[in-house]
RNA sequence: GGUGAAGUGGCCGAGUGGCUAGGCAGAGGUCUGCAAAACCUCGUACAGCGGUUCGAAUCCGCUCUUCACCUCCA
């Protein structure tokens, strides 16, 4: 029963069977963050959803080479042509210099993508780290007639690049304009025409030389340049948000193709958008919500499962009353897992091979993560089922946690590590802690021993009002710290 | 105006021609001194109107509603 790895290419709108372009090696390219500030739920919805296609991918024993790149130029705040860039405002904003701000936010936006476990990326290069590169890629496209320059600035000849605009269907660039926002340019030869290298107008502090004088990178160069320079000149997999469909990626698309005369990618990969109350979660907007303030009342592991939770391509609207419920099913699975770990053997079975072949094929059939997680679920519920009636033998217990830490943990991520449920605190405060939960218990025990529930009750209410929870199971008196 | 999505039970959220999604919440039960946990049972959902079909939530058409993109945005 083994399925092969299907990807939703966005290019084609179709689930399309995986083949790497070189047997065994998959190359992906996914848009980092413009640095400027920290980073949202939105980011984490994209970064964690790619970090599974990774993962899993991996599982299969594919050697992916995963670039992502931090785009520390700030475009421009308004459209290609108006406005100031962006980390050069928050620069200003905070007194200090742009340099600064990106560094700062970069450490931020990965040290959330760190407590959301999402593994790092092979390569994470900077814009402003290949300047050199993009300046070749403009002289390329120059050379070969698909780029002009005018007064400092070079574009991109649209009309020298035949589908320009079929990743978004935007192809009728006539009637683009007829609805469009963006007034036209009158140095450019073609209202569509999009900006491969700016000139620096007074006061533009990120600049750099260039032939055509003192400037800095159009918008969509940096993921075209390094994306050839690390990943070679067609790649497997470039993923990124909707909202760049148009006109990011189809710019990418052109500039790529145009420079080399090679398809870009093979396989585009777009994830749908956070929303709050129906409407998309964004910088712009001022609803969004930022993932350290999050933390504070949620296990981050929570916003991962949560987000894993719907699928990639479908929208995730926000509530704390949604995360709140994913909250309870996450540590419904994280109990079940404890409880493996700690069960006394039997002599019960699970049919393992239905749930291998179930998950496999969930997560075959383009990433689909809420069905994986269904599936996790039902393992959940039978494996319950079974420790309640007595324990597993041996073979299905070592099958069912290497089960629950490849799927739930290695490839969703979704799983606690043994150490963190098992070993609970260490150190001296820990080992205190132990040995009066001990003499508790013991007297709760005489307690209930005696029938003097009205005690035995009292303390573990007592202990409940601080944050200690005491179950008395099959298995003897167990207690944990609930997070308040 | 153009380009693309989507409307599923109290809530979140999969599926997509016939066969249980799953989670949360709720009801009843088993277990327990009581709780908690776990397990068992239950809820007759697929925006509306037509059509295709032996059979449609799933395909087609129309209508209504929502969202994204067309300006930076994961």
């Amino acid at each position: 029963m083994s399925s092969s790895l299907a990807i939703y290419n966005s290019l084609s709108r179709t689930k399309e069977l995986f083949e790497p372009l070189h047997p065994g090696i998959a190359t992906v390219y996914v848009c980092g963050p413009t640095v400027y500030g920290h980073a949202h739920l939105g980011h984490a919805k994209s970064y964690v959803s790619f970090d599974v296609v990774v993962r899993w991918m991996r599982h299969l024993g594919l050697r992916v080479k995963y670039v992502q790149n931090i785009t520390d130029v700030g475009h421009l705040t308004d459209d290609a042509d108006e406005g100031e860039d962006k980390i050069q405002k928050q620069a200003r904003l905070e007194k200090t210099e742009p340099m600064e701000i990106a560094q700062y936010y970069t450490r931020s936006f990965y040290e959330d993508m760190d407590r959301l476990g999402v593994q790092r990326p092979n390569i994470a290069p900077t814009a402003t780290g290949h300047i050199p590169e993009q300046i070749a890629l403009v002289e390329r496209l120059i050379e070969t007639g698909h780029a002009y320059e005018s007064d400092g600035n070079v574009y991109f000849d649209v009309n020298a690049f035949a589908g320009y605009g079929k990743l978004s269907g935007r192809t009728d660039q006539a009637a683009l304009q007829a609805g469009g926002r963006v007034a036209e340019r009158s140095d450019k030869r073609n209202p569509s025409d999009f900006a491969l290298w700016k000139k620096a107008e007074a006061g533009h502090i990120m600049k750099w030389q260039s032939p055509w004088g003192e400037g800095y990178p159009g918008w969509h160069l940096e993921c075209s340049a390094m994306s050839m320079k690390y990943l070679g000149e067609t790649i497997d997999i470039h993923g990124g948000g909707m909202e760049n469909k148009f006109p990011h990626h189809d710019c990418e698309i052109a500039q790529s193709e145009a420079a080399t005369g090679k398809p870009y990618v093979r396989y585009w990969m777009h994830n749908n958008m956070v929303t709050v109350d129906g409407v998309k979660m964004g910088k712009s907007l001022k609803n969004f919500v930022n993932l350290k303030e999050l933390f504070d009342t949620f296990d981050p592991l929570v916003i991962r499962f949560f987000i894993l939770q719907s699928h990639y391509r479908s929208p995730l609207d926000f509530s704390e009353a949604a995360i709140k419920a994913s909250q309870t099913g996450f540590e419904k699975l994280q109990e079940t897992y404890k409880r493996l770990l700690e069960a006394a053997q039997g002599s019960g079975t699970l049919d393992m091979a239905a749930f291998e072949t179930k998950i496999t094929d969930a997560l075959n059939d383009d990433f689909n993560t809420p069905v994986a997680i269904s599936v996790i679920f039902e393992f959940v519920k039978a494996l319950n089922g079974a420790l309640d009636k007595g324990g597993l033998d041996a073979e299905t217990a070592k099958r069912a946690q290497d089960y629950l830490d490849t799927y739930a943990g290695e490839v969703l991520g979704i799983q606690k590590s043994r150490e963190e449920l098992l070993a609970g605190e260490s150190g001296e405060s820990a080992r205190t802690l132990d040995e009066v939960m001990a003499v508790l218990l013991e007297l709760r025990k005489e307690a209930r021993a005696n029938k003097d529930f009205a005690t035995s009750d009292k303390i573990r209410d007592l202990l409940l009002q601080r944050g200690i929870e005491v179950k008395d199971t099959k298995e003897g008196v167990i207690w944990s710290k609930k997070k308040a």
